[in-house]
DNA sequence: GTTAGCACTCTCGATTGATGAGTGCTAACA
DNA sequence: TGTTAGCACTCATCAATCGAGAGTGCTAAC
């Protein structure tokens, strides 16, 4: 989709790269007389401007009004990416920026997926979002109980993918420390490595603790399967809000409420693509009303069986796609790497 | 500090009044001939007039420019929250709203104070913010570890104040996670109800498993200790940035930075006022600079000696004093029954 | 102490006109 | 047929100007 059907001459492409690319730095309108001098052109500003005439026509820019500069249109910027940027590859010293800054990196999923975004983000200087790695299936992998007071106890437990999980649960009579340390050891053996409808489908004395205990522990696993990209970490919605395109205030509040870290997660289209490959999706592409004039730049992380997470940037149309593209690329499969180090070769 | 030391005249009192709640209400400087329109006042305008200019001489009351009508200064939004607005309640309907929207609190503490920051910034249309309840002295309920490889484990650990905190750690020989089990049977044995420096001052094999947990466990904890109030929840800027007062979009941002979650944290004072007390700092007594030109209205919840947090309201310094007041006051009742109810009668 | 009257100040919005950037077209040129 | 110079035309932007309106501060009368 969104791949323009007309096939541009050579030269015309280049106009158009040129003109996108000053776009891009400037935000300004570019027009056929600044371009010439600019890059030195052997051609003259009429000529350029026989050939706006020409890729306006085709769609690819716009003309604010009658007379300013030609602005990229989506179809335009879309023809970029695919065609004109290249196969961006980030530079040495830049990939080892962010993998110095990741040296810090605890093994707190939690923190360690904020420190993804802030990097991102400061990387490419528009706001980026991580989600958390998560499996299309949660299984338990251990449970543990601790006693607050007569009738109630703390569930914590802990998921294959290493997830931690805690909820409050009250008994109907008064139990003991002891007593629910025997009843999680005895569950912990019973349903290691299950899923919620597995350990459903496990008998339990009717009325008995066990039972309650099963209620809450495969609520937790079924909730956290539907959970999806709940529990985004957005960064730098700032760099944002800077650009010109967001100076009005109104405009920079539609924005913020977009982003919100709430509303985000519904916005992201909840399949990201396969790790390792890198989409593209410019303003008027995107299905959400709020986001049409802002790009979206998403690329999943981990592995094809486990656990599994999404990268994205956010910013303006007016993005610096080569880079913004090298970089989620990249951080991508340092994310993936990270996940692999961590969670190791957990299915074998 | 900050109570001002003139006595103000019965009728000048009752101007200020006016002037500080029509502008609060309508944002605009209110001129003499429309205060007595609207509250059909006995007197002419220019006798209020007067009386203005006197209440601006005393520094309660200030011109934006030759020919607008009177704004309140820092000075004057004092003596209003001091002495004029009373000491107001919140309506029982909207006590009943606030109640029911906590119905569906879940006992998961961090849901919890989203779900807290996000019913006070609805309530007072402003910023609101609400730090995670905590306890001077962290202590050890029990700890759980979960075998991840030959080498690395999960811990998981609660604390006395029902905080679930893991971190990976990593055995220099392999283990098992029957080992493992009979390690955290035999720690939480001799362990729980012990802070950092006791569990410090148990003796331990050097160089046993049990030493190395050790070392994790107390790091943990005294981390917690010192983690103050960084985890807080902050909700409803989006209600600030659209206050005329921000329609510009470079103030926007400013603000938008003072108040970024990471450093609001900083922003406001570690020790709040006791619970059930409000405080109100009012734009300029804020000692910091970005929040010069805001209001802040903090309370303390929790009770004496168990875990305690911080809710606050920021908004402009044109803000509903009686209502926010009321609200956060009513707000920190709540929120300290709540916790009550969740951690019970541990010190019993 | 209160009030009417009035001059004065200052903001705000609309209008105007000059400026300049940039286009689109035409005609000449290679 | 492609390229270029020339030129009229359009439109945003900016500064200057003007009038209206709001509000004050002062004075003098009550």
């Amino acid at each position: 989709m969104g791949v323009p059907a007309v096939e541009l001459s050579e030269r015309r492409a280049a106009i158009l790269r040129l003109i996108i690319s000053d776009y891009i730095q400037t935000a300004q309108p570019v027009g056929s007389e600044g371009l010439v001098q600019r890059h030195r052109l052997e051609l003259s500003s009429a000529t350029i401007r026989n050939e706006m005439a020409r890729l306006e026509d085709e769609g690819f820019i716009t003309h604010p009004h009658t007379s300013a500069g030609r602005v990229p249109s989506d179809q335009g910027y879309r023809y970029y990416v695919e065609f004109l940027m290249g196969d961006p590859e980030l530079p040495t010293d830049e990939k080892l920026r962010i993998l110095h800054q990741f040296h810090q990196a605890t093994s707190h999923v939690a923190q360690w997926l904020q420190l993804a975004a802030a990097v991102l983000s400061q990387s490419v200087h528009n706001a980026a979002l991580v989600t958390a790695p998560r499996v299309a299936q949660v299984r338990l992998r251990q449970l543990q109980l601790v006693a607050l007071h007569e009738h109630t106890a703390l569930l914590v437990l802990v998921t294959e993918e290493v997830k931690v999980r805690q909820q409050v649960m009250t008994f109907a009579d008064p139990v003991t420390q002891d007593e629910l340390t025997r009843i999680a050891n005895r569950l912990n053996a019973q349903w290691s490595g299950l899923d919620a409808p597995a350990i459903r489908a496990r008998p339990v004395d009717p009325g008995s603790r066990d039972e309650a205990v099963r209620i809450v522990v495969a609520g937790i696993l079924e909730e956290d399967e539907a959970a999806g990209f709940s529990d985004a970490h957005v960064e730098g919605l700032r760099n944002v809000l800077e650009q010109p395109e967001f100076s009005r205030s109104t405009k920079a509040l539609e924005v913020l409420e977009a982003l919100d870290e709430h509303n985000l997660a519904a916005t992201i289209p909840a399949e990201g693509p396969p790790s390792g490959g890198v989409t593209v999706i410019i303003g008027g592409e995107n299905p959400n009303a709020p986001l049409r004039e802002m790009s979206v730049i998403l690329s999943g992380y981990g592995s094809e069986g486990g656990p599994r997470g999404l990268l994205a940037v956010l910013g303006p149309t007016r993005m610096q796609y080569p880079r913004a593209v090298a970089t989620v690329r990249y951080m991508g499969s340092v994310m993936s790497a990270l996940l692999r180090r961590l969670y190791g070769d957990e299915d074998r």
